[in-house]
Order: structure tokens, then sequence, then C-alpha cells
DNA sequence: ATCCGATAGATTCCTTGGAATGCACCCTGC
DNA sequence: GCAGGGTGCATTCCAAGGAATCTATCGGAT
């Protein structure tokens, strides 16, 4: 039955993040949702609260508020987009970048431990092969022009 | 680095219980996230709220309000526990097992759709392996007494 | 140039979850 | 038996997300 397979990832996933968000909060004062945002706006050089959307997967209701929140803890700033006038493009600020490289640490710290630290190499990787494969189709379909 | 495994389980998680919630919600009027709990209820002889709490890594306050809206749309009742009268025994109604007997298919059938019919039987087994793997551990060490 | 549908995102309302509090009820020591 | 701490759960208050609405802007067709 492919549903045990389901719920032994939905219940990892949780545990996991829970932990994880338990550890971010305790030790450097920001929400594991938090650091994911920043994680991406970081990573895409001109980054606009639809990318933020498109990749966790949240509404642009929620991404909007998720980014005022991150302004108002002096994380992250919108700057005007030239090319268009209807968004911003985010970008963090030095203590964004800061809180990020110094959290960063006790993110993979946390995650190894329950990922790495308790599986061999081999199975390590394929787990990870795996979760990019379902991933990647997922989100291939869910992208926009696909109601079926 | 074990992070980008996480974000990919993370993506694969909300994206996967996206699917299915949309197709529970479209097709049989139910949340995936009571789907879920109806289904511990039904799976657990003698099940109370904290038990709930325990299997889905809620808080006892979500638990408690999640109850209340099981028992609101007709699919669960309390019934007194006659050894403690602090807690109730949850259980289906009639009306709780036909939801949930009607929504295993489509349950099973969306899920089946980005795991096994995406994996080959190898790869998936090895799959639900590793995922029980971090499952257990977590549970094991978020349980009741483990404070560090 | 102007109109019109499409798009980006901010805002509003409603639902849901977490944290903290309150309140029975259980259980142990005395 | 009865005080006092512990436990199970409901309730309250607040933060966060989804859905829908609203506004400003963009871009193509005329």
């Amino acid at each position: 039955m492919a549903g045990e397979l389901f719920v032994d990832l939905v219940r990892a996933e949780t545990r996991l993040w829970n932990a994880v968000d338990a550890r971010l909060r305790a030790e450097h004062g920001i929400r594991l949702g938090q650091y994911d945002l920043l994680t991406v706006i970081s990573s895409r050089p001109e980054c606009r609260v639809l990318d933020l959307v498109h990749e966790v997967a949240i509404t642009v209701g929620a991404a909007s508020k998720s980014v005022d929140r991150l302004v108002a803890a002096g994380w992250c700033r919108r700057v005007a987009n030239p090319a268009d006038g209807r968004s911003s493009f985010l970008e963090l600020t030095p203590s964004g970048v800061r809180t990020l490289s110094g959290a960063r640490l006790t993110y993979e710290e946390e995650i190894a431990r329950w990922t790495s630290r308790l599986l061999p190499p081999g199975t390590l990787e394929e787990l990870a092969n795996s979760l990019r494969t379902i991933r990647t189709a997922l989100e291939a379909a869910q992208r926009p022009g696909c109601a079926p």
C-alpha cells in the first residue's frame, strides 16, 4: 500500500521540521519557515514574491505577508523592479545575511543528525534521489496550466 | 549537504499533501488532515485525544479542536472513558466509516500516482524503509522525557 | 494613443494551529 | 480520607495560511 509510505513521509517530515524549527528558534531566533524563505531569496538573483510562491508552494497572499514579516524583522527588503512596476525584487539585508549564515550550521547539523548520521551513504543517496524524483514530477505537474 | 535532501523532503511532502488534499476535498468533501485523524481513530481500539497528539505531532489544543470539527461534521463522537473521567474514547460514527472507506481509493490512487507509479519497486521499498527509519528515530527521541 | 484582458501583489476575511491558562479528575503519601 | 502534585483535555488569545477581492501595472490588438 502506497498509503503507508505516505504516512511515514508525512510523519518524518513533520517531526524533522519541528526538530529543526525548535533549534533554530532557540539558538538563532528565527523560524524554519523564515530560514527557508531567506535561503530561497539569497539563492536567486532577482527574486520576486511570485518566485517564493512557486518554490515553496504557498499562496500569493501568504507569501506577501511572510515577506512583510521578514522585512519587519530587518532581514530582507523590497527594491523596485525597474522592468516591471507591479513587482519588487527581494534581497537580504546585511542582518539577514548574518542571521542566515549564523543559523546554517545548526540547520545542517540537526538535519544530518536524523539523515546522514542515521543511514548508510548508499541508502542516503538513494533516498535523496527518490525524493528529488517525486518532487520534480509534482512540480512539473503543478506548474501553471495543468487543470486536470 | 544534508540540507538539500531536507528541502526535497519538505517540497515533496508539501506538494504531495496538496495534491491528495485537493482530490479528497473535491471528490469526498473531506480535508486530508481530517482523513488522517479518522484513520488513526479507526485503527486504534480506545483512542484518546492524547493518542492523536502523539501520533500526528500536533499540540493538545489543536487536537482537541480538530476532534470538535470531526464531531461537528458527524464523522466521530466522544464516548466516556469508564476508567478515567478526564478523557474520552474517540470512535467513528457510521457516517465517518462510510466517508473514510469511500475516500480510501482516491487517497491511495493519488499517492500511488506520485510514488509507486514513479519509482521501480526496489527503489520504492528502499524509500519506504528509509523514511520509516527516520520517522522511528525521531519518534523515539521526541517521546515524553527527552529534554536535550 | 487607447482599450482590454492578464499579471503582481497587497489586503481582507475566515479557518486553523501553537502557547498558555483553567479545570476536572486521577493518584500517591500521609 | 484528604491534601497536593500530576494528568487529560477544553478554552482563550494570538500568529499564520488559504481564498477571494481589489488595485496598479503590463502588454497586445485595434
